[in-house]
DNA sequence: CAATATTTTGCAACCGATTGCACTAGGACT
DNA sequence: AGTCCTAGTGCAATCGGTTGCAAAATATTG
């Protein structure tokens, strides 16, 4: 591999003129700059990340923050898909990707702990945004750097993120039940602390109430959960006039038509399902789950372009907006 | 942060000694080791991963490589899973977890060429076997030691893996199968270019042989081909006679379930499926998959291990078997 | 044309580790 | 006591870059 060194002499310059030349500093001539690049050309130059990191007290990589460990992420493709986004924003602007990842919180701090103070990682990219969440606070004591997806609980307006129009994909999907002619409608989320899950519920409300409909809420806990069967079964009951869910993941509403299925009340009752993220699995759920798209892996693709473009000591905060797109297929019926 | 020169004057050594001491070089007495160990801890050291990996022309990640960018792949919640297994294995062992993708294989190609070159990585894990995979190729000419999941085409003997026994696992399921008297099993597959595909086919024709009972087999292509529902509803009524399927993947059990049941063959016949990696969407499928747990996350850790462990010019090679787990949900009917 | 201003460049130190080799101290041996 | 070993340690170079500051080269001005 050549070194600086080499390239210097090529160019018959010093190293530390070549350093310049390549990042294109303003006190280097032209004349020298097309010298350099040249040689760099010619010896298929490429910098050492680790003595670049060393020099500059700041790696080259990102890292990328998946929440903690609860069984239910580590199976939710989304998060696959937006690693895809990410690695390939991260290839085009010649960044490494760092995972962390931890089974506890305190695993996590450490980890993140690890990669700032030993391995010079300043920038990060959150892939979920939790009420008072302590990452981001141990981000911050670290004077590490980072972008969320999903909407920011604080600094807000400091936080650069990335997002769907949550409220609105939740009256987009709300409005859609309505407009197949359903008015008892139940939102099913899962952990309300979690800002998505927050904001669709905000924007079914919204649509409910503009409507003049009545709100219905219910808490499906997650998978591994022993008692969530009979939850469901207990709600359905008790709510007879409920026609339709919206389910704030593909997967809880998978979870809702397996008991309607197993509980043999798919035969008296007929219940519409909308869900969201898209997964693979809803195509093949019957009937097809009717779904809404956010599209996960432009999400990553447009966090990490955000995140390699952080300056050391950048103060203005990108926000993006990525639409959404209701995918339709069987699940949800006229009435 | 204290740097190595700090724990020196500590301990009142040369930073070589301390260097020596850290890395329990014989040649350091027992006594300054000691005092070089208790300055360690009084003053928080920790060592900066650039530098070291500077000096030694060796990173301490782990660059994990996932498999060239399928639609199919990305959706797959057994990456995911493995990731985290791997994850967990490297927080224990101090290494860092760097990630590969790239959507076509020279972007893949190139993406490892900087690793390695750039970034000084060594160590990898790929996370899928398959033949005459140039990544591979590329690794060796790049002199990066690998471990793979899943059991190598090539130097068998000189790679490292951790794979499950996929023959085994195949002829668990198509024993099951037999043995709630099924005679006419079809196999299904993907692509049998996948070394995981092959073996699983193995062991079903071993069973279907000592059985003497005829091989079936049929090709699925992936989830967005778009004539794929019409080659189901094909191969189902030109085989009447297949009561079992066996799917190399959850997911295409899926599929086929759903062409049965939307080509309204439910009614007319019943088939059973037994689909391999346990994906939460079985469970939530009508009726609630059979399958074959692989445990992802236990492959992926265990490679991590190896890979950690992995010394500069290591020749014995490890390999290592996972066991896997028939999962009884459904989807098996006695005949 | 000398004097000064301005642009370009190079020297040398530094980032935080590792390591070959030379040196020192102490003990064993003649 | 002098010589030779051996064990334990430190010096200084190195890995491949970056950067403050001074020096050199060039341009501008009176």
């Amino acid at each position: 591999m050549a070194t600086i060194k080499d390239v210097a002499k090529l160019a018959k310059v010093s190293p530390s003129t070549a350093s310049r030349a390549m990042h294109d500093n303003p006190a280097i001539s032209e004349k020298t700059k097309a010298r350099v690049r040249k040689a760099m050309q010619t010896l298929h130059y490429a910098p050492d990340f680790n003595a670049q990191s060393l020099a500059n007290k700041r790696s080259n990589a990102i890292g990328v923050i998946l929440p903690v460990d609860h069984h239910e992420i580590f199976t939710n493709p989304f998060f696959l898909k937006v690693l895809r986004g990410i690695s390939e924003a991260c290839y085009h602007a010649q960044a490494m990707v760092n995972l962390a990842t931890g089974s506890s919180q305190a695993e996590l701090l450490h980890s993140i702990d690890i990669m700032v103070t030993q391995g010079m990682i300043r920038r990060f990219i959150v892939l979920y945004s939790e009420q008072n969440d302590p990452i981001l606070l141990k981000l911050r004591q670290l004077d590490a750097q980072y972008v969320m997806i999903g909407k920011p609980y604080q600094l807000v307006n400091e936080t650069p993120y990335v997002d769907n129009d949550n409220i609105l994909a939740g009256s987009d999907a709300a409005q859609f039940l309505v407009d197949h002619g359903h008015k008892n409608i139940c939102f099913v989320y899962n952990d309300l602390k979690k800002m998505v899950q927050n904001d669709r519920m905000l924007g079914y409300q919204r649509v409910m109430m503009e409507n003049g409909l009545l709100i219905n809420s219910f808490e499906l806990p997650a998978q591994e959960y022993p008692g969530g069967r009979q939850l469901v079964i207990q709600y359905l009951t008790q709510h007879p006039e409920i026609t339709a869910f919206e389910t704030v993941d593909d997967m809880l509403g998978l979870r809702i038509q397996q008991v309607l299925r197993s509980a043999k009340m798919v035969t008296d009752r007929q219940v519409s399902i909308i869900g969201f993220n898209n997964s693979v699995y809803s195509e093949a759920a019957h009937p097809a789950l009717t779904s809404v798209e956010v599209f996960p892996r432009r999400l990553g693709n447009e966090a990490a372009k955000i995140a390699v473009s952080l300056q050391m000591s950048e103060n203005l905060s990108t926000k993006l907006i990525v639409p959404h797109q209701i995918i339709e297929r069987h699940s949800v019926a006229t009435v």
